[in-house]
DNA sequence: GCAATATGTGAAAACGTTGCCATTCACAAG
DNA sequence: CTTGTGAATGGCAACGTTTTCACATATTGC
């Protein structure tokens, strides 16, 4: 008992007009009769009509739908830029979401490609090289209007505008602190080299220690995962463990600061712990975690003007990279050192 | 120089075909004359011609688009539960997420409106109600395949299949467990009383707490949030304390239990503490939180494979509601009681 | 009361595909 | 040589809308 649904042709049968007059109604009321108007919207009514969206996208040629791509969905930090992008969005733009993260990986490749045509711009959050190379395609080759949030990318992908912290700085300084701190021995957690917001936030660390005359070469790498944390945590703190460990991200620093509880290492007294993004737990971990914060909403903001700019101007590049400041954020999962 | 994407036409006056030919080289190869589709392959590559995924969607009737409605993005457990969904769905159907908190509230829900019409169904995995009210609507009106996940709804919406757990069971059975570790005064941390996942689970306590002769009237009423936690923890915890609050879900018991650490309170020496949910930050809260679980990514899977049931075969509605099994999952946060 | 101008309306052409049907052609069977 | 068969291809309508253009009618200014 599927029933079709009401088509334009039914309502102005029904109301006794043309079809134009009908769509009149719809999109241009005012070029419409009093009477008719109020006529053809009672058929309307009557009939429940609403216009195929598809036929309408497809006439129009405009879907009015924006895609946002994320790694997965489920993070807190993502949520708060998601927010900021449709709190300028909403209303001209749907918002849609997509997941990077492969499941059936090839088919559904495949299938983002026909999602991408259907959407009228994209907020890329995430920088897993295979899906951002498939979307960079699709900049040149359909000239679809794109921006970068959050991540830096790659070379390739640094000619498209983007909206982030300088990662870079913000490792290097967060580094300072610590040492300022008088943490000697630092170890840092980095993400999977591919990415190109762990690896400054890498160099970052780096060169603050090469700065300080430090060893900076005790570098780890997991996951970005909590349980990645909790392995690295326990490479690290084996031997003559560190007084203090950097994490390239918070999820991280809550795994490392687990697999320290449960060795019974107190923190901060006897490992100091900082981590990254100042996501939603990292306030009431226990004890609440220091980390240095990126301004997650506005970089959503930023990112949707960017993206309405691209798509009200497609001919100009617009200027490209958007940096937003960072904030190191202190909370008791930092310490002194012995030094 | 928005250059205008190559059309079906195009590539046909180039190949020297009809565009009848260059459909079925796309669609239905093996019926096209071996040097004929290697001609016109060439030329879809030569223009970079790939179809107007719109005109094809609305020729077709069809989008091969899924879309899952979540409150917000940032929750690990709706992570699993759209994984389960992808894994599924990925290949058949691309999946997209949209969420349902407003920002610009009115305007958005319009053009929700517009999303939902060029999808070809629908999981739920919330229940803020002016949005799945809507949804509703266009399931009556549009015939519309919808599968509700996670949460069990409201009574008009109990007539649309739905996958989720017990939950007036399980928390019954967490409360049990409470009092059973000899807890006589016990709080519950509920969520606003439209969400009928909170309010199952708030009865589910009560029952218990009844059965067992005590007084299950301790209820507060929270916003599911961990700040909702802290401060219903505040209230709690002033005045005489019970020896164990159960929340609704880890979030708020994380607040509790930040809360409880920033009064001294020993966990679970002092105060016992149960949430619900097991989110991924459960397991390594300080102390590792006790819950009950959900299996999230089951419930994915089995809501995607109703959703696909009620796609292919529209008619019958099919069985109803489906549980799935619950499970308590006893850590570190809950211990014996004074009783 | 007549031209000039608004105002409301309808006919028809698009938008880019797909798929049915008809046509052509080659070739095998009679 | 005719007829029948199958494969390969082209023509064309259709999907549901929007929009341009032209037409008819109503309104205004003399």
């Amino acid at each position: 008992m599927r029933l079709a649904s009401p088509t334009i042709v039914e309502v102005a049968q029904r109301a006794g007009v043309s079809i134009s007059t009908v769509s009149r109604c719809l999109n241009h009321p005012d070029k419409v009769g009093k009477k008719t108007l109020q006529r053809v919207r009672k058929v309307i009514d009557e009939v429940n009509f609403s216009p195929n969206a598809l036929a309408q996208s497809f006439r129009r040629g405009k879907t009015n739908i924006i895609l946002v791509v994320v790694h997965e969905i489920g993070s807190g930090l993502l949520s708060e830029v998601v927010g900021g992008i449709r709190s300028v969005l909403d209303g001209r733009y749907a918002v849609i979401l997509t997941e990077s993260r492969p499941d059936a990986a090839q088919p559904a490749n495949f299938i983002e490609m026909l999602v991408a045509k259907q959407v009228e711009g994209v907020i890329l959050l995430c920088s897993v090289p295979p899906f951002s190379r498939k979307i960079i395609e699709l900049n040149k080759a359909r000239n679809l209007p794109i921006v970068i949030g959050l991540e830096p990318l790659s070379d390739e992908l640094r000619k498209l505008p983007s909206v982030h912290i300088d990662n870079f700085a913000a490792a290097s300084e967060a580094t300072a602190y610590l040492i300022g701190l008088g943490h000697h021995r630092i170890a840092f957690v980095s993400g999977p080299r591919q990415s190109y917001v762990t690896l400054d936030r890498e160099r970052g660390f780096m060169a603050a220690m090469a700065d300080a005359g430090l060893d900076g070469s005790h570098v780890h790498y997991a996951d970005l995962s909590v349980n990645g944390g909790i392995n690295a945590a326990n490479d690290i703190l084996t031997g003559a463990p560190p007084s203090a460990i950097f994490c390239a991200n918070d999820d991280m620093a809550l795994g490392v600061m687990s697999a320290a509880a449960r060795r019974g290492l107190a923190i901060p007294g006897a490992l100091s712990v900082l981590g990254f993004d100042d996501m939603r737990y990292a306030a009431i971990a226990n004890p609440p975690l220091s980390t240095v914060a990126q301004p997650a909403r506005e970089i959503g903001i930023h990112a949707a003007r960017r993206l309405l700019d691209a798509i009200d101007n497609p001919d100009e590049p617009g200027r490209q990279t958007e940096i937003l400041q960072h904030r190191l954020v202190i909370r008791s999962s930092t310490g002194r050192g012995p030094g």
